[in-house]
DNA sequence: CAATTGCGAAAAACCGATTTATCCATTGCC
DNA sequence: GGCAATGGATAAATCGGTTTTTCGCAATTG
């Protein structure tokens, strides 16, 4: 391999083949292996690509191909390990069949959603992964319908029919956390959501709600739900407290809602679970290392991003037929932050390391 | 604006052209806004771009000119938090100078950062932003050099010459921790790292030794470094305890082996600041709503993109002169994990909020 | 021996833009 | 009236590739 030192104009396509002493189409067909070249152009061929150091453009050659290997995941934002894990999962499945990822993030604003979908149209890229900021039926959505664009819809999905989407089975997990609770003993529990957060708040709310109450009819189920910051969602915490609420659970819905509850009983002094019980929708890593470990619902993110980009291929591939709508199951880890309404921590069912 | 149902085909600057009843080079000169044109010409170039819902293809028209107005960022993981905010500046940063950003992860490896780099430099990017795995000493990085590619390196670097570099001053950040330390009585501390990430963990190290020799001769610091992984680390740890080595102190060079040494902690029934003190080295949300809230030094994330960005931009718009070595403040907050030797938890300096 | 076939490579068209060179029609000036 | 200058637009070249068409030449066939 040839190492210039830092040569202004990279060889082209026409570089090679003067220096090859052959026609660029010979030289294109040898680089994609076409087998009528004579073995001795291919040889000359690979040796000007040698001296020369020459890799080809992708853009270019895609431009002519009129298809580009490329798939656009647009993302909420970059800083959750959520996404960050959906992304790196995404980036390495795509990889893996030949396209680059080239991420965004909407930055929980639908306008700027809107925006970046319609640069990736610009871009011609093969297909999306859009995890909305609110739901599916997005200016976002409707934009990518009317330009044909192909994609798939995670997380925050409503699973209506207008795309393919997948998501966490929101409902199931949140009535696995009612049974949990009610199992312990709680007859009085606070959820806290973020609204703007429509498609999945509403799933995790709805699954609680309905099988707590088949549980227990004298269930009493408070609800904050903050529209879109958790800035109100933390005074109306406070100030619910503050007027002698005291459910003996706190059900979150998102992972900052978790922090959010913490911070709360922090500044009251409380802790969990003598004083209070809390379990929060999304795992993370710290939550097993605190005293007390925090329960959550585990999703099944790593499956979530396979599968979206299982069935955003078969659509890119010419796959018809009508959408799909993927529920994938979550794990709930059940730890020290659960225990009885009476005060004593709830035994056992430590979540092994 | 013409919602077709689902075009097949995207008109092209052609189309436009022969609608309006011009030449493409018209249509190209009105999208650039050029004034050499008459008016009514303008408006029927309008018209036709509006009727058809035409869009230029960036890639295309970036060809011709032979440079593409994007940046590449390559990050160890997506997973965290700190380099997730580093993307999202970066990403904000390019958008405002009508540059797109493409992201990439090395996810730790060195074979598949110099892998990014090559299909950087054959995407002809502007410019990169990498924050290496190990140090500015890569294969990745001779590869830069090599290829003529401008860029500039974050987070883990040494700072010798060979590129801009912009990076968390580490060394003041571990003096500020050492003097905490021993102003509050340690004089045995265990010191935890990565040794894959040579070029912060030596800068943190060395930076807390001196300091600490500097204050308390007779201090005795242990260190810890695994290789790559945090699981030779945590077994390196459970044997050191389990030694019956007992550091009144604990500094961790990087998230994650803050996380190994509350588990640690945890597992032997240890509780923070009483039986052990910690600090660790990287903020995160969690910190400060658990009890006890964990000290760490806050790093200036934003800050260190937004100075990468501007370095970079600089050099693309032909600056030369020597490379730069940036060094940006960190901020340490000492939380309720720190107290004294002796048993008490260290009072006053909670940090707010 | 002329006509057909086939192989391999070059020439030319194309992808969707930009940019340079060219051209036509006025207009200005002597 | 003749000629240069100018405004405005188009044709053509270009970017770095791919693909279709054409072409030269040798081997096969009738």
């Amino acid at each position: 391999m040839a190492v210039q030192g830092a040569p202004q104009r990279r060889p082209s396509i026409h570089d090679v083949a003067s220096h090859a002493g052959v026609s660029a189409a010979t030289v294109s067909k040898v680089m994609q292996g076409v087998a009528t070249v004579k073995p001795a152009n291919v040889q000359r061929v690979f040796d000007a690509v040698e001296r020369l150091g020459y890799r080809m453009d992708p853009l270019a050659s895609e431009l002519r191909r009129s298809k580009r290997r490329i798939i656009g995941a647009v993302v909420p934002e970059f800083e959750s390990e959520f996404f960050g894990t959906v992304i790196t999962e995404l980036e390495r499945l795509a990889e893996q069949r030949g396209y680059a990822l080239v991420a965004a993030s909407s930055r929980e604003s639908e306008t700027r959603e809107k925006e970046i979908l319609a640069r990736m149209h610009d871009w011609r890229v093969s297909g999306v992964v859009l995890a909305p900021v609110r739901n599916e039926r997005s200016p976002a959505a409707a934009f990518m319908k009317a330009s044909g664009m192909t994609g798939v819809m995670i997380d925050r999905v409503l699973a209506d029919n207008a795309f393919d989407t997948i998501s966490a089975d929101s409902a199931a997990a949140s009535a696995e956390v009612a049974r949990a609770l009610v199992g312990n003993g709680h007859r009085h529990v606070l959820v806290i959501g973020l609204g703007e957060h429509a498609a999945t708040v509403h799933a995790r709310l709805e699954g609680f709600r309905a099988q707590a109450l088949a549980l227990a009819p004298d269930m009493r189920i408070d609800v904050i739900l903050s529209e879109s910051d958790v800035a109100p969602l933390r005074a109306s915490l406070r100030d619910y407290f503050g007027k002698g609420e005291r459910p003996t659970a706190v059900y979150s819905l998102f992972l900052k809602g978790t922090l959010v509850a913490l911070s709360e009983f922090r500044r009251r002094g409380w802790h969990c679970p003598n004083d209070i019980s809390l379990v929060g929708f999304d795992d993370a890593e710290w939550m097993q290392v605190t005293f007390p470990a925090i329960a959550a619902v585990v999703q099944p993110v790593r499956r979530i991003a396979t599968q979206a980009m299982d069935l955003l291929f078969r659509r890119i591939e010419g796959e018809e037929g009508p959408s799909r709508a993927l529920l994938e199951p979550c794990k709930v880890l059940m730890r020290e932050s659960v225990g009885s309404p009476g005060g004593g921590a709830r035994p056992g069912a430590g979540d092994g390391q």
